[in-house]
DNA sequence: CGTTGGGTTGAACCCACTCAATACGCGTGG
DNA sequence: CCACGCGTATTGAGTGGGTTCAACCCAACG
């Protein structure tokens, strides 16, 4: 089994580590290889399971877990499996908007509002963690550690978000997919799970929904990247990928970088 | 001079609330009307106002206030101006993943890193106040209503990221453009500024990057927005807007919208 | 003056979308 | 067992919106 070293934590297109030269020449240090301990999603699980209470769900794929509109008054963070929260437009648009594995919070994005702004549904079976948010916030005198975890957890997430409008932006439709499936793989890997052949549970709308694109682009993505050897599929049933360098995927996503725009700084 | 009563607070595209149907005739109870009290942001400035220590600095259009691999250890609050956020690739690629104005928390997202991790940059004359975090964890137990302060604007901060990916998704050039207008307008309003007549301190080059398309294409849409009457130019330099009518753009925006890609929930 | 930076506009191209046909896997029921 | 339907995935052909490349305008400035 392969495991990135030093490896990022999250689901989301950290391509490379902001190290090495901006256009203007001036040094970028490199920032991931610093901060970030590694594991962090192991910090969250414990102090929660030591220091206060929750309650334990067990949820099977395509189970809500929250939906838009229920009154917020707790976090969750997942013991077990994979979620996807889902943002609702009043038209019926739907945005797959995070992917989220086991030690990962959800709901820090609801915060703000007295009820809930997205879906939450399993994508497998999952065992889930709640936490009542006012019970969190009385608790943090007592134990510090889980205000900066939480604040952690909250920062990853933007700063995750963010590192996908880069993207987005600026990586074709194959470099995506690509980017899509490295950081997934990076995100088993962090768990210690096996990154050569991996299992998503999502169909190619729900890929493309995430990546923002059409299902038929999605298809000849990945059909592009089995051509190029990149990724090969096993058995029958074209969810199941088997990726041999995990490494050549973020080769290929970097070879593809379109040439960066002029600098917009002042 | 116009305001949004109800409005929303953020330069985002909170297309609209998350009222009405989705596609599975699920009612999605209006969350926004309920939730987000408004001119959420003077609650910050109060509080630390009142009960922190902080030091004041005004910056200059084009001052960084904080550049990447800076050592984290303290968040900022603008109490005047405007400032842009721009992460940066190690490829020189960089995107500009926030603007924020009076009341707005900075630096949310390099909480979990000891260095910052995107460049701040003013965009107009402004003054910053800066907060040292440990000093803002210790004062969490005398000044609960901190917490929540911090709490509500990095949520806020998610949602409005995460709305941001609905559109990138699903809005055409045009569209964009009108909502990022809009959005702009919508938080001055929320400020008690005046929205008809706005001043956009930004290049096309700058807005571009923002939006994910080239300065072409945002030459193209204010060019197309303006032909429609939808905003027009004042006196010669083309970054003085005028928009008669806010909802105009609003409703632009909606009546654009593609027809909602089919179920993706289960 | 010429230069430089920001902005607009035109023409050609190209990637991703749309529309459409086909294939596959799987459960259901005759 | 096969037939059938259904949801999902793949692949092809054609289109179009945004990009690319290019020319040009305009204001500021030395």
């Amino acid at each position: 089994m392969e495991v990135l070293n030093r490896s990022d934590v999250s689901i989301a297109p950290s391509i490379m580590a902001r190290a090495a030269l901006a256009h203007d020449a001036r040094p970028l240090p490199d920032v991931r290889a610093v901060g970030a301990p590694p594991q962090r999603w192991r910090e969250s699980l414990a102090l929660i399971e030591r220091h206060l209470p929750f309650s334990r769900r067990t949820v099977r794929a395509g189970d809500a877990i929250q939906r838009v509109g229920d009154p917020f008054n707790c976090l969750h963070i997942l013991n077990l499996g994979t979620v996807k929260t889902v943002n609702l437009a009043a038209d019926g648009r739907e945005q797959i908007v995070s992917l989220n594995f086991k030690g990962d919070w959800v709901g820090l994005d609801c915060m703000a509002s007295p009820r809930w702004v997205c879906d939450v549904i399993a994508m497998d079976t999952s065992e889930v963690w709640s936490i009542d948010y006012a019970t969190l916030l009385q608790s943090v005198p007592r134990v510090p550690a889980l205000l900066q975890a939480v604040h952690g957890a909250m920062s990853c997430q933007l700063s995750r978000d963010r590192e996908w409008r880069l993207a987005q932006g600026t990586l074709s439709a194959d470099a995506r997919v690509a980017d899509f499936l490295r950081s997934w793989a990076a995100s088993l890997a962090e768990r210690d799970l096996r990154t050569d052949q991996i299992t998503l549970r999502m169909t190619r709308a729900e890929i493309g929904n995430y990546l923002g694109m059409t299902i038929e682009t999605v298809s000849r993505a990945f059909s592009r990247l089995a051509r190029s050897g990149l990724i090969s599929f096993e058995d029958k049933g074209r969810r199941n990928i088997a990726i041999p360098r995990v490494e050549s995927l973020l080769e290929f996503v970097q070879r593809t970088v379109r040439t960066p725009s002029p600098a917009l700084l002042q």
